[in-house]
DNA sequence: TTCATATGACATATATTTATTACATATGAA
DNA sequence: TTCATATGTAATAAATATATGTCATATGAA
């Protein structure tokens, strides 16, 4: 086997996950950035112009949404740095591929999203 | 000219309002209850087991967002249905997508979001 | 008239998200 | 020691999003 299928089709608790990391114009900037290049916590503060404690935040639901890694890394004269880059992703959104991932949603309500007789 | 472009690449604010849009398991529930077949208000408030008044509420988010359609048609017998339908749509997400679309994104922070000298 | 079905909207809780302020620790350089 | 740079977190405020309950209107059928 030579190949590997990386990050087949999102189930419905991934795919929410995402999406709700996403849907923010902070994140989106963030992702923006870091494509360009990786950073650390307090240079990405100051590009993004926002206070560290609220990039923190933001950054702890990229990272657990899985779109983001970070990593603590000594500086050559000895300061920490947490390094953060993001991760390849890809997701597609439509109609049926919204349905998919619902049949595999946990979060709230019961499974009557289907269709049923009046 | 044959050909129109459908639904080109969406804009940073396009693209933010449809993910926040789907960014919740009722809303998406809804889209996949609406893939299978369009339906009215009160008999999506039934299939979906919620209130009225909270699903209005969410149709709303997904109407707005150019995610659903609806329109107001009497029925056979008289009283007045509000059904709904999904647009298809179709939306790709990877870093580099993100990336264009926030440099057309206006919400919310200067654009600081390019690269930097340290 | 009364019942069951619709739509539509308002007021109000409740919960979550977003944002700020403050504080603590550690390092190298001046 | 003091300054500037880092990381990390706790407490709290402010803004939004989510959810419920209630009321009003209109229709056809019983």
């Amino acid at each position: 086997m030579k190949h590997k299928k990386i990050d087949q089709v999102p189930t419905g608790d991934q795919m929410l996950k995402m999406l709700e990391a996403l849907a923010n114009p902070h994140r989106m900037r963030i992702i923006a950035s870091l494509t360009h290049e990786r950073s650390y916590v307090s240079e990405l503060a100051r590009m993004l112009q926002m206070s560290r404690p609220l990039l923190y935040m933001h950054l702890q639901r990229l990272e657990s949404a899985g779109l983001i890694t970070s990593s603590l890394e000594l500086s050559s004269d000895g300061k920490a740095m947490k390094y953060v880059e993001v991760s390849p992703f890809f997701l597609q959104l439509s109609p049926e591929l919204i349905t998919e991932a619902v049949e595999t949603l946990t979060t709230k309500a019961p499974n009557n999203s289907g269709k049923k007789r009046k």
